[in-house]
DNA sequence: GGCCAGTGTCTTTTT
DNA sequence: GACACTGGCC
């Protein structure tokens, strides 16, 4: 099966037969190709794919390896997913054995804080001084260490801690209370119940164990303690475990992810064979020897070369622009000159940053410039209010038990249910350690409520168990009736931008349940429509090909490839991040130096890296200070400060408006860039409904506009203040109707001249 | 109970 | 700048 495309060392791995393996790959070394020719070697030596696991990161990568076993191995069906998800489905089978139910809830990041928050409250801590985020973060912190509640109280009580860990202490076990009362987990819980249980529970550890006999775990040098306790516990009595990771690409250290993992992998299963995969099939020499200079200042590594017989290439640059916007244009009027020229296409091109705020300026700039582009990032689609109210209603339909889906929407749309009803319910419920929607029902029970609100919250839950009741059918179904028996149905007359915005989200969630129902048939559920919604990544809408430029954190950049990159913000404070140099913490700057090490590693043939003299932070313009890294790579300089870019002098003299834009930001340059109408979304872009839109610096009286609703009209007044407080008011040609619209989040266009 | 406006707080990366 | 929360008002 093997054909003779692999190099000795490739070969090694996949005709690795029994016992525990460890490939350390570089950078573009095929690492993937190993893996999945390794699977189809498997099942030709006779192995049957369902005793096959093979774990990714994201989901687009377990798509993506599914796809690729799919072609070598027609029809043959096996275990390719994501941690998370691999859990929640071990969970649904036997999570019982920690309290909790097959229609279980898995709760965001959101949930688990407004949980938080009620735990702190009910324990009298004041939340000011122990935010419910930090307190999060450090249960998760700990969870990742699999330290239970009662070991954590345990261990603090007998070393007297700071008070952060006092109320970790009062907190957490309430917390995980709470949790397992709703019958619900949080995303660090999927891992942690799974190990546990593998951990006490032998036999279920040897059942799962001989099921699956093979498995491969990738991009291993990101796993966490409780992962690294998952796949080890089932590599007992089938010590076939294949790990494929990169020590210099490990991005994840501050959630919990363990590089140790790779060395202590050595310990563990002293039997390993060790094979590296050190030549690099993808970047030019150019780019290769920039990447290991730089991954080079890092002292705590095993010593790799990056090595390639690929032809020579551009060199790697670095542009200076004089800020954040001239950076995003010069990017954006660069791709565009390229793919004009010819030679490149626009899937042809990334653009990383290191936080997501950066991506602002360049989805202006891109959308003005109409280069087509995708964004993975921002409030993903899952996190849209509306979205997370509809997937609300679905999570208290399948689970019952579900208190932050029954607090989401028990008043959403308003039906008369405010704070003080629901704190009234709560403290009774509690008392009575009954559901909340349980307490809704017979809410005439509670003392001191309103007759209104009685009515009220039995109405609600009447309404809750008719859809449950008609819930089995295709999960669209359950969604639109869901849709047209509450507010998103009702006011479809008359709507404002948002709404309309809204009502679009909503009708692509419907598709999104539709798709689901189709592809999953007999096996799709409400449940497994949730689990997928929960688990949804940022990058689960990306496609590479679509014909649009991709713009992502370096984070979600992993595992991914490019012809052309551009790493944007190459500066002191973003790349390393300014967490990062705040307590020096070598560690921590070695992070941030791998993962500019990922980030350039994807170019395969041309790498841009930029940084700014200004840039906003937090809002205000500050000057900034090039990166630490770049006195540690070889690359060329470009200055485009003064139009000696790449980008053509004209694009620039169109700014009229902008002439001030040297001078120190004034309140005009601001307004300016917050009316700016609405960008156009990677989503949209995908789905094909809107093309990019041509972006105007802002409005003004007499300016001509469309609006796709009520088609072409004329601005004939602006009102006064900056930011979300200014309006535009239109009159329509069509029908002399007139209309306000928030300039910043409006889809009006204007017509005619640019 | 619901809405608005004003204020205060926090800003990395992700499942 | 964005968002959560509060307080005041209807």
């Amino acid at each position: 099966m093997a054909g003779d495309d692999l190099t000795p060392s490739q070969r090694a791995a996949v005709e690795h037969y029994e016992g525990p393996l460890l490939v350390l790959a570089g950078p573009g070394s095929g690492k993937t190709r190993v893996i999945t020719r390794r699977i189809a070697r498997l099942v030709d030596r006779g192995v049957s794919p369902w005793e096959i696991l093979a774990i990714t990161f994201t989901n687009k990568a377990a798509r993506e390896m599914a796809e690729r076993v799919e072609r070598l191995l027609p029809g043959r069906r096996m275990w390719v997913t994501t941690f998370h998800k691999f859990c929640a489905r071990l969970l649904r089978e036997r999570g019982e054995a920690v309290g909790l139910q097959p229609n279980f809830s898995i709760f965001d990041t959101s949930d688990q804080q407004r949980l938080l928050k009620q735990v702190l409250h009910d324990e009298d801590i004041d939340a000011t001084h122990f935010p419910p985020n930090k307190i999060g973060w450090q249960i998760s912190q700990v969870k990742n260490e699999l330290i239970t509640p009662e070991t954590f109280k345990a261990r603090f009580e007998e070393r007297v801690g700071n008070h952060m860990e006092a109320v970790v202490a009062r907190v957490y076990p309430k917390y995980q209370q709470r949790l397992i009362e709703a019958n619900a987990v949080d995303f660090d819980d999927l891992l942690v119940h799974v190990a546990l249980l593998l951990q006490e529970q032998d036999d279920l550890r040897a059942e799962w164990d001989q099921r699956f006999r093979y498995i491969l775990v990738d991009e291993y040098q990101d796993t966490n303690r409780a992962q690294y306790q998952i796949v080890a516990a089932l590599s007992q009595i089938n010590a076939n475990l294949c790990a494929t990771g990169d020590p210099d690409q490990s991005i994840y250290g501050w959630r919990g992810a363990q590089i140790e993992n790779i060395l202590r992998f050595e310990r563990d299963f002293p039997s390993v064979a060790v094979i590296r995969l050190e030549e690099n099939f993808r970047s030019t020499p150019e780019i290769l020897r920039t990447a290991d200079a730089l991954i080079a200042h890092n002292k705590q590594r095993k010593v790799k070369v990056l090595r390639t017989d690929n032809p020579s290439g551009p060199e790697v640059e670095l542009r200076l622009f004089l800020n954040g916007r001239e950076e995003a244009e010069g990017i954006a009027a660069d791709i565009r000159r390229q793919v004009e020229d010819g030679d490149r296409r626009w899937s042809d091109f990334a653009v990383f940053y290191r936080v997501n705020a950066l991506s602002r300026s360049l989805e202006t700039a891109m959308a003005r410039a109409r280069v087509p582009y995708q964004v993975a990032a921002g409030v993903a689609f899952y996190e849209r209010s509306e979205v997370k109210d509809l997937i609300g209603y679905l999570r208290i339909i399948d689970n019952h038990r579900d208190r932050m889906a029954f607090l989401r929407v028990v008043n959403t749309p308003p039906r008369g249910i405010g704070k003080t009803t629901v704190d009234k319910l709560m403290k009774w419920a509690d008392s009575a350690s009954v559901p909340l929607l349980d307490a809704a029902r017979c809410a005439d029970q509670i003392p001191g409520l309103s007759k209104r609100a009685v009515t009220a919250l039995q109405q609600f839950a009447g309404l809750i168990d008719e859809f449950a009741a008609k819930s089995y059918g295709p999960v669209a179904e359950t969604l639109v009736e869901i849709v047209s028996r509450t507010r998103y149905g009702h006011d479809a007359a008359l709507q404002s931008e948002e709404d309309l915005q809204k009502k679009s989200n909503v009708d692509e969630l419907i598709s999104a349940a539709r798709h689901y129902d189709e592809v999953g048939g007999d096996e799709s559920s409400l449940g497994g429509f949730l689990e997928t919604a929960s688990l949804a990544q940022d990058l689960d809408g990306i496609e590479t090909d679509l014909g649009a430029v991709t713009l992502m954190t370096l984070h979600a950049a992993k595992g991914l490839e490019f012809p052309c990159v551009y790493i944007i913000g190459v500066e002191q404070n973003l790349i390393p991040h300014e967490r990062s140099l705040r307590n020096y913490e070598p560690k921590e700057i070695e992070e941030e130096r791998r993962l500019l090490f990922v980030g350039i590693t994807r170019a395969e043939q041309h790498l841009v890296m930029t940084h700014t003299c200004r840039r906003d932070v937090h809002g205000r313009e500050l000057s900034t200070i090039p990166s630490d890294f770049l006195n540690e790579m070889p690359y060329t300089n470009v200055d485009c400060t003064r139009g000696s870019g790449s980008w053509s002098p004209e694009e620039e003299s169109q700014e009229v408006d902008m002439d001030d834009r040297l001078a120190a930001p004034s309140p005009k340059f601001a307004a300016l860039k917050s009316i700016l109408p609405r960008l156009t979304t990677g989503a949209a872009l995908e789905a094909g409904t809107t093309r990019p839109a041509d972006v105007p610096l802002g409005f003004r009286v007499g300016m001509t506009v469309r609006h796709p609703r009520y088609g072409l009209g004329t601005v004939i007044e602006m009102s006064d203040g900056y930011a979300r407080n200014r309006t535009v008011r239109v009159e329509f040609t069509d029908d002399g109707r007139q209309e306000s619209f928030i300039a910043s989040k409006c889809p009006l266009q204007p017509v005619g001249l640019r």
